[in-house]
DNA sequence: GATGAATGAGCATTCATTCAT
DNA sequence: CATGAATGAATGCTCATTCAT
């Protein structure tokens, strides 16, 4: 029946709510397998029917929240007009940070492992992941950017980057008066980037 | 007696050199203090005279080499002519990457400690720490740079985040292939930023 | 269908024949029944409707194989014109360490439980055993011996114990070397305790 | 201090006779290292200060008590006057039983370990051991003996395989009653050796 | 100051056993 | 008959911390 099969993923999704719950809080490094298990109301060895270990439970969490934060921000993008590519990289840029300011344990939680290394990971699955994504936000115009990859590789290290502490710890400045800031300065390399192709 | 000469060391001096050593060999979570004690060759509870914890031994190091690391900079700049407050930039930057470069263990370790929370932590400290790290590079020009802390910030996070993969992994591409597209990016914002004061 | 075959062998022999394999193979301490339910493709349930535990499963093993080796011996015997009760023995002997030399998994896993033990177990159970047994190597002579149990068990122990590290570890030296010395001494004894009776 | 030498020796005496203790009433494989501390009353961690597991301890006892056991044979053998190396080795047999009768919860210990096991690990150390034993016994006469080595390897096996369930469970018989068939066995066999190289 | 033996709380992991399906 | 998800007691082991010397 699918009762069985109910419960299974209910024990699982117990699970990953629980970690990611402890995780945000304590620190992953703090917490302990018990924790979880306690937390969660499951026996301790039904945790390694699901995970092999801790780290395994945290890389679940990772791609899972990090997908659905860049999906949500597609799904914002496709319901503007935006047209021009930078702005369109700026909204979603936008959308991301907003997202993590209303949650900031994600933030701390994905800590760096956001940036490079989600796309590297969504890339190398089987889903269509990134290739997608640029070219949700770039669409036709893809081909006018030198050194796209790249370009958003910097990009996305220092938004990243700077936004950890901002958001976190408001530090050195809150969000709302950092971002015009870092707006800026992305406008400055997209532009930069950008010249450097036409010219 | 060469046996003299190795006790002169201090303590404290030899638990953190071995301390480094085994942080970045094994990593910092796989070290246990009974590690440091052993191979540093003191007893245990000397570790206790100096350091609270494994991690009060870590903050040390980092703070010590990281200061060490841009004082080298510094020195190395004195010893050119560039005068151009970007051009000063750039060689401090080409100056400490590459020390990563040469030891790449050293950039693992500091991972991304380095920025910001390095450079707050010198301010909140008595040395001179930050304010004079500026002042050599941007000297009497300082007054020109709008928001000059938080553009700083904003490099010094796009810069070391997307570094530390570049250099211990190549990836995406080795640090010389990668250096013209960060000094790039880098120059952009320093202009965009400089643009925006002398308008 | 090849899968309707594989079915045919009942559930109790494929636990059988999975838990001999993997008890010589790793060891009866460091196999679980997991191990031997999941290499016996068979659910976890279902060994509890065979078996008691996992030493129980054993105890089958090691009757039906050690039974299995004597019948052969004696159907080889039979197949002779051996007469003498001494060659009888010897015969049997050898028959039985050949076996073992050809198969030491099957030495290592009845270890020492061959021997009296086994003789004991089968004389305990319905089955005519090792009376049986008796009768077939010495037949009509049997009177002739004094203390015939007493001298057998006394051979048994000095064979299977000096056997078990000759076969398995050819120490201190190989069987085909060893076997002289052993019949020798097997001899002894059987003159000596005929010549007892005789006298 | 000499005061803190001797905590320790007595620490490691503790540990050793409490896993005695247990592993003669429950068995090893029953006992765990839990068991051990608690009842020796020192701290769970103090057991890996002196011993890697709970096997490392099980070696230190039967290499210990095993020694002892023949050391105490040989100077109770120094102290007849018996001269006939046949009758020396009865002598050395029926001590070494006697003890074990005497504790027969040392025999179920060290169970078939005793043997050629204990003989090879004896000579391969740095003690005499072993040539030493065997000196003792022969003396003079020793070059007399045809593959003495070998017959030996042959007594001890079946002494200590028929006499282990002899003196556990008296089965087949009491030990004072088996004594006699297998002391005769064995001059069955030290006489058929010794003919063999005198002929 | 320096030591290192002793500690025991805490951890990850295993696995026999049950029982609802 | 057969299953396998769920359990949680039990175990081996680590390691930060203390303290008598």
């Amino acid at each position: 029946m699918g009762k069985l099969e109910e419960n299974k993923q209910s024990k699982q999704s117990r699970l990953l709510d629980t970690a990611f719950a402890l995780y945000t809080t304590k620190g992953i490094t703090k917490t302990s397998i018990s924790d979880i298990v306690n937390a969660a109301g499951v026996g301790k060895g039904t945790f390694y029917l699901y995970f092999r270990d801790k780290y395994d439970i945290a890389n679940h969490l990772v791609a899972h929240r990090g997908r659905s934060i860049c999906h949500q921000a597609l799904r914002d993008l496709a319901k503007t007009e935006i047209e021009l590519p930078e702005d369109r990289v700026m909204f979603v840029l936008n959308s991301i940070l907003d997202h993590f300011q209303r949650e900031p344990v994600l933030l701390r939680f994905i800590n760096k492992n956001l940036s490079w290394g989600l796309f590297k990971q969504a890339i190398h699955q089987d889903e269509p992941g990134v290739e997608h994504f640029l070219k949700e936000i770039f669409r036709d115009s893809i081909s006018e950017w030198r050194d796209l990859e790249t370009m958003l590789y910097l990009i996305i290290e220092m938004v990243s980057g700077s936004c950890y502490s901002v958001i976190l710890d408001h530090d050195p400045m809150p969000l709302e008066e950092f971002k015009p800031h870092l707006f800026f300065a992305v406008r400055c390399i997209l532009k930069g980037f950008h010249d450097l192709k036409t010219v």
